[in-house]
DNA sequence: AACCCGGGGAG
DNA sequence: CTCCCAGGGTT
């Protein structure tokens, strides 16, 4: 992390350097991070800050929360961290030293549990000291107050937790229910024409929004040859190509959310290279790097450079 | 209120 | 492999 967060504000030391630059370059300097919303929204809310703020971090928390990316978490970390304002915060750490500290009972990821938790956050906030107040609670629990085996015998408050009091810790949080994994099969497509390569911009909605990727498509089946015929009938129906070999290349495979994804990239060719318009765009291979992709894009990159 | 998004590190 | 993570936005 600290190599990106380096080479990230070297790039785009202030709101003023982000909101003047292309997203595609923010994008490229985030790379490999994922969550690759919060760098397009972070981009826009520069843009904010500049027009509606006159380059100024806004110290209103409505203002604030306002700002794309920014909710009710980030807000109170900004204003009571770099202003001493008295916001609560709740994340991932609070949730569980509150969680033994409150023995909650249920999943505490559900909206009533939320609900309470917030409050709880609220009574808890002091009148000085807030900004370290609300970091010492989220040290707490990455250091001590961790998810498997918490470490009470270190704990500040430990006389306080009635969960450790009853012994109990070990049963807070409460498993939140998971969702099933969905095994999800798909097809990359390095198309190439002449010296030429097709990628894609993806769009607003999509997954990657932003991102540049090869052409992609979910596969019913992965039984050659009928992944192949797949392959061509999608490439003639979103580019209006034909493709005149189809060869394949390697197969990866990666998590998204509950997606379990097999992704076999195949590289393909074809003769003519027009009738291809925006998101679509033809590059040399050269080019691939100044464009921002997900790590699996990425590595198709590397494998066509002979990683 | 439910669902969506990404990838790496730890165990 | 599974679990975990300094959440916010959309529907």
């Amino acid at each position: 992390m600290i190599p990106f967060y380096k080479r990230f504000i070297d790039r785009f030391p202030t709101v003023q350097t982000l909101a003047e630059t292309d997203c595609d370059e923010v994008l490229r300097y985030w790379e490999g991070l994922g969550y690759y919303r919060r760098a397009r929204q972070m981009h826009a809310a520069a843009r904010v800050i500049t027009s509606e703020y006159n380059g100024q971090f806004p110290t209103e928390i409505d203002q604030v929360r306002a700002l794309p990316g920014i909710g009710r978490y980030t807000a109170g970390a900004v204003l009571s961290i770099a202003l001493e304002q008295r916001h609560p915060i709740l994340e991932a750490n609070t949730i569980r030293v509150f969680s033994r500290l409150m023995m909650l009972r249920g999943d505490p990821a559900c909206s009533e549990n939320r609900r309470q938790m917030w409050e709880f956050s609220k009574l808890l906030l002091p009148r000085r000291r807030v900004g370290d107040f609300n970091q010492a609670l989220m040290e707490l629990g990455s250091t001590v107050c961790t998810s498997r085996d918490p470490t009470c015998e270190r704990c500040p408050i430990a006389r306080i937790c009635p969960a450790r009091a009853h012994g109990v810790q070990a049963q807070f949080p409460e498993p939140t229910p998971k969702a099933k994994t969905i095994a999800v099969h798909e097809a990359a497509i390095v198309l190439r024409c002449r010296r030429k390569i097709l990628i894609r911009h993806c769009q607003p909605g999509e997954r990657w929004a932003g991102l540049w990727d090869f052409l992609r498509f979910e596969l019913s089946s992965t039984k050659m040859p009928l992944a192949e015929t797949q392959i061509i009938e999608q490439v003639a129906k979103s580019t209006g190509l034909t493709i005149t070999r189809l060869q394949y290349l390697t197969t990866f495979k990666h998590a998204v959310t509950r997606y379990r994804i097999t992704l076999t990239c195949h590289e393909a060719f074809c003769t003519s290279s027009q009738s291809t318009v925006p998101p679509l765009c033809w590059v040399t291979q050269d080019q691939l790097q100044m464009r921002p992709f997900s790590t699996t894009g990425r590595k198709i990159c590397e494998l066509l450079n002979g990683g």
